[in-house]
DNA sequence: TCTGGGGTCCTAGGACCC
DNA sequence: TCTGGGGTCCTAGGACCC
């Protein structure tokens, strides 16, 4: 275990650059070095250019339009981003049998197994850049390192059509003077905590103590960004994930009423149910979400009694969900209607684990094996995962 | 700044059981 | 009969990610 790539670790994350605007600049010469948006209502994906003018991904299209006045705005090809993404998981997959896919556009690789095959992980990681460019005409950024999410952090610093390191004697180095936003799990809300805690950087964030921090941000996000600060990381690059949920949402436009509502929710149901059966799995509970025209959001679930596949079950327990919150909806009328399906057939073990023993590496090594030896991600040291209609087996 | 669609995970309270 | 502790499961909502 021993040689010149420990300087640098083995785990590549690699993400391909504003994916959905790429694509467009690839497929149409007449978008290259313009500014792209993808999306009407909402952007989806702006290209560098685009980005330069201040637009960002979730931005309202109007807002991103008035700031890009000379942006060319492309209506999405989903058919064309997954058959890119494909080409392009084929050469990961390539590199490494060992592929953990994150999203349609990135992924985690470790590449320490290929170490006598095809030596240290610093060429593979620019070679593979190289090939992605070469074979799908692509940029994509690739940050290495010895964790999972040091890599993660790495490849956002490497963008756009980059590629960095994270040496192993500098990782405390290159993680704490970051703003705490960088850290994994840090959105709007919690940085507002984080703030009020006077704590700005990540090497703020890893002076405190884990139950200080809890006290803070909560139990489990406390003792996470406690984890992540300190360069401790106990993701592992996972080949085999099992899907815990599978749903559909539709937005209504203006100001809709039940009755839209309500054929919009059977259209969803269909399309749900029809996609668990293609998954060959069952749903143990059903999910509906609405948001109202004030952006209010609501969910409202049903356990079943016994598992379903059966879009008829699907819809008839959406709808008396749905129904149930009819004087809501014709009071403040409806702007999205949703469902999700979740407590799927093949989930594993509800596990409830104490968080506040300190680190114990014979636990994660043993959470470890069961995550392998069951094909799932589900198992994580210190959560509350996965339940399904099987779980009194395996684990039992 | 007014907003798409697909997900994951955590928290807290209540019902229920032993 | 009353009271308490410990645990599971369900539900609703919040936060985050791409």
């Amino acid at each position: 275990m021993t040689g010149p790539d420990d300087a640098f670790g083995s785990i590549l994350h690699a993400d391909l650059d504003a994916f959905y605007a790429s694509v467009e600049q690839r497929d149409d010469p007449r978008l290259r070095g313009r500014p792209v948006i993808v999306g009407g209502g909402v952007v989806l994906s702006g290209s560098y250019e685009a980005r330069a003018c201040g637009v960002r991904t979730a931005m309202s299209g109007r807002q991103a339009r008035r700031l890009c006045p000379e942006a060319i705005v492309v209506p999405p090809r989903f058919e064309a981003y997954l058959e890119a993404s494909r080409a392009v998981f084929a050469i990961f997959h390539d590199t490494t049998p060992v592929v953990q896919p994150l999203s349609i556009d990135e992924a985690f690789l470790d590449v320490a197994g290929l170490r006598r095959l095809r030596g240290p992980a610093l060429p593979i990681a620019r070679a593979m850049r190289e090939r992605v460019r070469d074979e799908t005409g692509l940029p994509i950024s690739v940050g290495l390192a010895r964790t999972p999410y040091l890599a993660k952090v790495a490849s956002t610093l490497a963008k756009p059509d980059g590629l960095l390191v994270v040496p192993v004697d500098g990782e405390l180095g290159f993680l704490h003077r970051l703003p705490v936003e960088r850290l994994w799990g840090v959105g709007a809300a919690t940085a507002a905590k984080l703030h009020a805690a006077r704590l700005r950087t990540v090497a703020d964030v890893a002076r405190l103590t884990p139950g200080e921090l809890a006290a803070i941000v909560g139990r489990a996000a406390g003792h996470h960004l406690h984890a992540l600060a300190s360069g401790h990381d106990p993701r592992r690059v996972r080949t085999a994930t099992t899907r815990r949920s599978i749903g559909a949402q539709h937005a209504l436009g203006a100001r809709r009423t039940f009755a839209d509502a309500e054929s919009a929710l059977l259209a969803l149901c269909d399309k749900v149910a029809r996609r668990l059966r293609r998954a060959g799995r069952t749903a143990g509970t059903v999910t509906v979400r609405l948001r109202f025209t004030d952006f209010r959001r609501s969910t409202s679930s049903r356990t079943l009694s016994v598992p379903t596949e059966s879009t008829s079950v699907v819809w008839e327990t959406a709808r008396a969900l749905l129904r149930a919150r009819r004087d809501e909806i014709d009071r403040h009328g409806i702007t999205l209607v949703g469902v999700a399906l979740s407590g799927l057939s093949g989930s594993t073990a509800q596990l409830t684990l104490p968080l506040d023993d300190g680190p114990d590496p014979a636990l994660d090594a043993t959470l470890d094996a069961v995550a392998r030896r069951f094909g799932t991600g589900a198992v994580r040291r210190g959560s509350h995962v996965g339940r399904g209609p099987e779980r009194r087996s395996p684990v039992d």
